[in-house]
DNA sequence: AAAACGGGGGC
DNA sequence: GCCCCAGTTTT
């Protein structure tokens, strides 16, 4: 499978597409605190607006200790209407709390130590590590397992097989763009159930997996 | 009104 | 492996 061309293919088109949240989270580039918490926020949605309410929580506090003078209430104030915010508090919370007790303050900058973090998991790791840190790092959220199965690029229901599989093919640089590129594709073509078929640039080399009705 | 949607933890 | 978590968006 050549992933070269279908990346090629997938720039052509790129311009066009709406943001992600990785595009979001990818603002605070050179910082792993700020990345870790705008991760946090975006778990499990699929809105733009934890932009805003990262914005705002770290107007009020952008390091753990300062994080820490801050009740959960006023978290979930500051960044509401992201959902599941009051869970999304405790966890930053947590994490926080273990950050200053088992790392110093300091956010781990390897995917084995931000994975003992409660809240954390391979997704969220990999993009601290890439975009915190500015080393290699693939992240599979949903959008990308499902594309890469889809493009034949794996035959897994396990996403840590294709974080594997990708892994492997990870360009020299620019990690970022890369993995934004493919959550891209995923959001604004290749969504789950009916896809945009008749835009996609790489349909030729693709398995239709679960898709129900093509558009 | 109902179904789809998206990471991670606990078991 | 399976179920749970809580709220917005799409159908």
């Amino acid at each position: 499978m050549a992933i070269d061309a279908v990346i090629r293919g997938l720039r052509r088109t790129a311009p066009t597409w709406n943001p992600t949240a990785l595009a979001v989270i990818a603002t605070r580039e050179g910082d792993p605190f700020r990345v870790l918490i705008a991760c946090i926020l975006s778990l499990r949605t699929q809105d733009t607006t934890t932009g805003p309410a990262s914005d705002r929580l770290f107007a009020e506090a952008a390091t753990p200790e300062s994080m820490l003078k801050l009740t959960p209430r006023r978290i979930e104030r500051l960044i509401y209407p992201v959902g599941f915010y009051r869970t999304k508090a405790r966890v930053i919370l947590g994490i926080c709390h273990d950050l200053l007790d088992r790392f110093a303050g300091r956010v781990p900058d390897t995917i084995d130590d931000l994975l003992t973090l409660n809240g954390v998991g391979r997704k969220t790791a990999n993009l601290v590590v890439t975009m915190g840190y500015g080393k290699p790092g693939i992240c599979v959220d949903t959008h990308v397992h499902r594309i890469s199965n889809r493009l034949g690029y794996v035959k897994t229901r396990h996403p840590e097989e294709t974080e594997m599989a990708l892994r492997a093919k990870l360009p020299r640089r620019h990690w970022i763009g890369y993995n934004d590129l493919l959550v891209s594709f995923g959001q604004n073509v290749c969504t789950p159930l009916s896809p945009r078929c008749s835009i996609c640039p790489v349909s030729s080399l693709c398995r239709k997996v679960g898709v129900t009705k093509a558009r």
